[in-house]
DNA sequence: GATTTTACATACAGTCCGGACGGTATCCGT
DNA sequence: ACGGATACCGTCCGGACTGTATGTAAAATC
């Protein structure tokens, strides 16, 4: 018996699993039973582990809330990133954009995660400051990628910006209502009207072959919350 | 003793009075405490009755809820009809429906209510329907009102009426998220874009003189919640 | 290889929520 | 005026949830 059938495993690994199966977990069940339906018990039953497990890394349910944020904006940030490299050079890029957003992003299990922890935000000032700040590390995602991808016409650089955090808007209360309209035709037809209208201002740029500068990577948090 | 200092009150003004103590409670608790944190203890400590008036009037929480959706939409409803009346024929008619819309609706505790009930629905089926069909009423106010103030160029009146249901998603939007955004200059300025946006597809009738036709009064309910 | 630290497990305590229930006051039809 | 119906009240109970405390195995440190 020279090896274990169970190979040894360095605790940062131990600790990097389970934290990803926690996190996993919690997202599923943030989209799923909503924010306070999302109980420790749930949550852990849910991973597969034991109580015990989630109280040794977490110290309480804000924590875990807190770093399932971080992980859901990170995917995001992620998804956003490869997203936009997948635009191809075609002439309704703007409307391969859109769609794409709405089925690669919005209407996806995993923004509702997004929408519970929003409106959980609304009573947490910890949890609203962290959204707050990585927010704003997504946006950064699309930013440049407007610029790369489009120019304006009779209009300001300024505009041509609004113009997509408006749809980033649009599409939020999209999604948070979306199950309470029709069907898809009916989101499709309402995409199509952004795009039409953000045609008038805009207009994809000629010859863009390369995609957009690469987005740089998420950095590692170091201290893991407030203490 | 011929007259008490308490009139004697009818059952059904008793009734009436309670439920409009209990609903109001809940409108704030929803608004203040959000959805999980409004509950039945304390949603009757802030009315200032008995545990029992309540469990009399609404045999479980959720028949509360979805009478408070009710009313919730029917006040939308009301301060939708009074905002478009009070819209004078001037000539940045977009700009102060905007403006209006924002500031007496949108950006209000009570919409705060309205988005606790929003998701909430995502896993309460008969609150879905029941904000789906009220919804839809409330939609009914401004649709005409549009026809009655704007007119299409260049579009079609399908792309008029489009354009008000985007912005209404956009507010939504706007709304849940604006507690993570910077200032109300930033919220102006964005407005400020879809009114041009708008612009550029629709115009001001001229010459109207009458407000739109009053929206109907809505009517009210008989069957009490589902049995 | 002994000890200290880390990872995980289980049991428990305190709190709170939602619904049920028995009782009282007020009103209404007759 | 009187008996039934309706409105309202205060309390109790089962269950669930969060946080804590204690115990055990594994890994790191020396």
């Amino acid at each position: 018996m020279t090896d274990l059938p169970r190979p040894r495993r360095t605790q940062a690994e131990r600790s990097d699993l389970m934290r990803k199966r926690l996190l996993e977990a919690t997202l599923q069940s943030l989209a799923e039973d909503g924010y306070a339906g999302s109980t420790l018990s749930s949550i852990v039953r849910r991973a597969g582990v034991s109580r015990g497990a989630q109280v040794h890394h977490y110290p309480n349910k804000q924590a875990l809330m807190l770093d399932a944020a971080e992980d859901l904006l990170r995917r995001t940030y992620r998804q956003l990133g490869e997203m936009l490299l997948s635009i191809k050079d075609e002439d309704d890029r703007l409307a391969r954009l859109v769609d794409a957003a709405w089925d690669q992003v919005f209407s996806t299990p995993l923004f509702n995660a997004y929408s519970e922890l929003l409106i959980a935000s609304l009573r947490d000032p910890d949890l609203a400051e962290a959204l707050k700040a990585r927010l704003k590390r997504v946006q950064g995602v699309y930013a440049p990628a407007v610029e790369h991808y489009f120019e304006p016409i009779n209009a300001s650089k300024a505009d041509l910006h609004a113009m997509f955090v408006q749809l980033s808007f649009f599409l939020v209360g999209l999604a948070t209502q979306a199950h309470l309209m029709n069907d898809r035709a009916w989101v499709q037809s309402h995409l199509g009207l952004w795009v039409r209208q953000a045609a008038l201002i805009m207009r994809a740029r000629k010859g863009v072959r390369q995609p957009p500068p690469r987005p740089e990577a998420w950095p590692r948090k170091d201290d893991t919350v407030d203490r």
